[in-house]
DNA sequence: GGTGAAATCTTCCTGGT
DNA sequence: ACCAGGAAGATTTCACC
């Protein structure tokens, strides 16, 4: 067997759509036996292709009610204290290191305009920001 | 007990950092029995704090060896169609509706300079793009 | 790689405080 | 809201193919 066929696809797919369900579930979908599924998993997260399972918060329902994307140009030097700041930032959900003028990309939720004017605020004292408002999210796709 | 007290707010980044926890091994961390926590649980799905359950998948192993944003500027009325367009793709993770010139925002990944090509070609058709790619992920927070 | 069966653990349900 | 106990179901391990 190799490690991406159509029957670890399928388990995979699964696992994106409900990370909880049972190897029994999974095993009546894809016509194998408990024990089974459960070895396959257990290679595909040691080969690395499953990195975790994880909650999906409705960050709505927790407060956060604004959704941006800051990029912030500022030398390399800083991106260390960058890191180090946005350490402490619940309001900071995911920091990129991209290519061209802008060299940092912020993912970021805020509780209130006053929350991000402050978090954009903050991040003026590495360099120059620019904040993209996010209306909504028209689509998601699970990976495999 | 309010909805986000303290120990759910433990049972959340629990579950956020692995969502196959079962209530038994929640329950010892936060001091409750496993029917306590299952309860918890059931609450904070029923009210819509916790969305899903996911596996993550690494992108590297699957063979996107690329990852990019895409800022697309079109008219409104093109929307619908790039999001029909995108559901075909499995290189486009998410499309955000943003404020501003740029109109949607696409966050990409691809097996190839080349693949990343076609993507761009093929969203010219809806307007105007400009493609940020990413070179690394500096920081991933959890939400809670 | 896969199965089937036994031992262990988890979950689900009920009833009690 | 939480706990305890028992029934039902899941996981894990192992011998076998």
């Amino acid at each position: 067997m190799t490690l991406l066929d159509e029957t670890n696809g399928r388990i995979l797919t699964l696992l994106q759509q409900n990370a909880r369900l049972t190897h029994a579930q999974i095993a009546r979908e894809v016509g194998l036996t408990a024990p089974s599924v459960a070895e396959r998993i257990r290679k595909l997260e040691d080969a690395g292709i499953i990195e975790r399972y994880t909650a999906t918060l409705n960050p709505q329902k927790l407060g956060y009610t604004l959704k941006a994307f800051i990029h912030l140009t500022c030398p390399a030097s800083r991106y260390r204290a960058v890191q180090e700041w946005a350490q402490n930032k619940k309001e900071v959900r995911e920091v990129y290191h991209v290519l061209g003028q802008v060299s940092l990309m912020l993912d970021v939720q805020a509780r209130s305009i006053e929350d991000l004017e402050k978090l954009v605020q903050e991040l003026s004292t590495f360099g120059t920001t620019e904040t993209t408002l996010v209306f909504s999210t028209l689509m998601h796709q699970n990976m495999w």
